[in-house]
DNA sequence: GTATTTTCTTGATTCGTATCAAGAAATGAT
DNA sequence: ATCATTTCTTGATACGAATCAAGAAAATAC
């Protein structure tokens, strides 16, 4: 066995917990390595795939960090999210067999190329698989709730500090700190993504700042004051 | 053949090309008939499901109209949707075996009953059912995509023009008029979907009626002008 | 290393929607 | 049918975020 095809197993992928299921037997974690077709990297700033292209495959991402947007009709676009290693993109295309997003990397990055087919074949067989599957679109469901919330309910610095807080969350569950984070996108990004102009987002990191919530230089910020970020989420109506 | 087990086969439903896959053979259409477990009827103003509470079943609407709805810590609410005959609601409580929305009748309502069990087991052997069940969890992570465009990036106006659109839409699709409707819920209920205060969805009709774009009494909206509508979502920059 | 471009910050002002308020209309209960 | 409640409309005002603008800082290209 060559270290390529080593390379290329899940079984040997080290965020196979976030990925793929958990506790599958040997055989079906050879089966599972079969749904890996290839390995693909994207550079900064160029698309995985682009609204109207044919779908065909989810993309489960190793490393890097990307946006999804979509667009309307009169050019207005709205980042949908920001992915990072042991997601999983392209799910809006199962269902119209083409893609609805634009997914771009915000930094040089790898993905593993899951075709559809193979996965829905094998989903068959393997129950861990399926449900799996399942798992995975419901999450992104119920993301999407939140983020519905958010926009629909909070102001600037509430969506902001829930941000922050969604991002380490992410981070931390895989092994990067609880308060230091470096952004992989733009204000203009992160305001597309909380409908808010990038001025409002520069203002907010700014007043964070001011009331030592946070350090910000840049796109590197370093929470101080977790809790405060939490009171500004749900503000506490009593005390 | 007793007439109540005719009325809950799906094989005998006139949504089936609504909530089922079509195409199907003669056997697999009998055995799709069994996912429905039992029919539920629910009183407008009761809950489907409530969030917390545990998720077995996903929900096919044979008639009436639902909300649903998500609840930050703090109480603030957020109506995620609102759902006709036809639709299925529930998807949100895979992810952790339990619902984290409400789901809430806004009329008399009922629902087939379809347990994600038998949902699972089944689709595993009838490949139209799995590709079903995927794509309608795809089409509500796209349905997610366009409410945060409109939510992140629409004015008021845009946001009702662009509602009201969609209604009709899905209400002609069941055989109503493209151009009347009744309005199941409140403006309030409107607000929070839209993301905006019930008083500004109030104006923001009375707006589109001294235009006459619409006629609207209480919950009678009649569209007098769908091209307008189109125009406010999607402003044509030329021209 | 310097020039160019992109990104970010901050200030002044405008604009859209929220808020507060009060009355009207419709709906539901008795 | 009458009363109570809910829902809706409209007006006045306040406030938060957008917009416009300009300069600073960083990233990237040459």
């Amino acid at each position: 066995m060559n270290p390529e095809t080593i390379k290329v197993a899940c079984s040997n992928c080290n965020l196979r917990e976030l990925c793929m299921p958990i506790g599958l037997s040997t055989e079906e974690l050879d089966r599972i390595d079969l749904i890996v077709a290839a390995r693909r990297k994207i550079k900064r700033g160029t698309t995985l795939f682009r609204n109207g292209e044919k779908f065909s495959s989810l993309f489960a991402i190793r490393t890097g960090f990307f946006k999804t947007c979509v667009a309307s009709e009169d050019g207005r676009d709205q980042v949908t999210g920001f992915q990072m290693a042991g997601e999983v993109i392209g799910l809006d295309g199962i269902v119209n067999d083409q893609h609805t997003c634009d997914a771009i990397a915000l930094e040089d990055a790898e993905v593993c190329v899951m075709p559809f087919e193979r996965i829905e074949e094998l989903s068959r067989e393997v129950n861990a698989l399926q449900r799996h599957v399942h798992k995975i679109m419901s999450r992104e469901i119920v993301r999407e709730h939140g983020v519905m919330l958010l926009l629909g309910s909070m102001r600037a610095e509430e969506r902001l500090a829930s941000f922050l807080l969604n991002l380490v969350q992410r981070l931390h569950a895989r092994g990067f700190s609880k308060s230091e984070l470096i952004l992989r996108m733009t204000r203009e990004e992160i305001g597309s993504f909380l409908g808010l102009k990038l001025e409002t987002v520069s203002r907010t990191f700014s007043k964070f700042a001011a009331e030592g919530i946070v350090e910000v230089k840049q796109r590197h910020v370093h929470i101080l004051n977790t809790e405060a970020l939490k009171d500004i989420v749900n503000p506490k109506t009593c005390h």
